[in-house]
DNA sequence: AACCCGAGTAGTCTTACCTCA
DNA sequence: TGTGAGGTAAGACTACTCGGG
């Protein structure tokens, strides 16, 4: 998708697509990477919504976080400006040649022209005649929202009375935005979440994958081999951990040989405990994280 | 009972893309 | 080949309903 549709996520489906990431593998099969974000946000189940960051840090963390920080912080709107003939008929249903009109306005006197079309708290006449007509907020009201909401995310009933005089709307509106633009934060730090868990899921294939290979090859070894062949290492080896760089004493007795193994088989699910990370590697013949 | 909130969704608008004359 | 009009799909946004606290 070429297309360039200015979003209020910096991170929506779309943009995880354009770099190459998807979302099927964390929050199951019913969202892909092709998945719109209308169709995302309804095929998300909502216990995704939930979801927590209990998953070890990994490498990345600090660049999740990051992404977290600025989407949570700026959320801001680059609604790409409405041309005159547009905003215009969103908000009359003025004939064509009206609409045409418009076009010799600059984008200023649209504006003003939008807010004067929109409903307004005092009319309630008018309330009721555009109940479900399209209302489009001004840049101005859309960017004190914005700032109100980096402010608090929720309002108080004199909050909400005050901010709705102040942009001209009625308080349903503004609650209504506020309820909506919570909605959007909430499915953006999903979104964070599960490219984050995603991130942990590839990882941890990726140690899995290396582990088994390793437990492989030593029960190859181990059967070819009599005695067995951690027995031909010297009783007490110096090596230097390839991760911290810490020279370890391992003592590769009788007993590390199984341990080694264990230790292998038990990462398959989970990662190792970052104080128990020495271990004798038989093949480096040297102790690694 | 009234109020607020989250989740889900309908309706509307905007934009990009495609086709065709 | 270039171009403008019309159609359409996708995404964004606002507002509504409903259930729960």
């Amino acid at each position: 998708m070429k297309r360039q549709v200015a979003s209020y996520m910096d991170m929506n489906p779309q943009h995880l697509c354009d770099t190459g990431l998807s979302l099927d593998l964390a929050i199951g099969p019913a969202a892909s990477a092709t998945s719109t974000a209308d169709h995302y946000r309804r095929q998300q189940p909502r216990e995704s919504a939930s979801l927590t960051l209990s998953l070890a840090a990994a490498a990345d963390d600090d660049e999740v976080l990051k992404a977290m920080q600025s989407t949570v912080n700026t959320g801001e709107e680059v609604r790409p400006l409405a041309s005159p003939c547009s905003a215009v008929s969103s908000f009359s249903s003025a004939s064509a040649a009206a609409v045409c009109v418009k076009k010799e306005k600059d984008v200023e006197e649209v504006e003003a022209e939008r807010v004067s079309n929109n409903c307004r708290a005092s009319d309630e006449e008018e309330d009721n005649n555009c109940s479900r007509k399209k209302l489009r907020l001004t840049k101005e009201q859309s960017a004190l929202l914005e700032d109100r909401f980096k402010e608090h995310s929720t309002l108080n009933p004199k909050q909400k009375q005050a901010l709705a005089k102040q942009l001209n709307l009625r308080p349903r509106q503004v609650e209504v935005w506020f309820q909506n633009r919570r909605a959007r934060t909430k499915l953006k730090q999903t979104e964070v979440d599960c490219e984050f868990l995603k991130r942990c899921y590839e990882t941890l294939t990726t140690e899995n994958q290396r582990l088994q290979k390793e437990l492989q090859e030593l029960r190859a070894l181990k059967f070819s081999q009599q005695p067995p062949f951690y027995m031909q290492f010297p009783a007490a080896t110096r090596s230097m951990c390839p991760s911290c760089e810490r020279i370890s004493r391992s003592t590769a007795t009788a007993t590390d040989g199984p341990k080694i193994v264990g230790s292998a088989a038990s990462v398959v699910v989970a990662a190792p405990p970052k104080s128990s990370h020495h271990f004798f590697n038989p093949f480096t013949n040297s102790a690694r994280c």
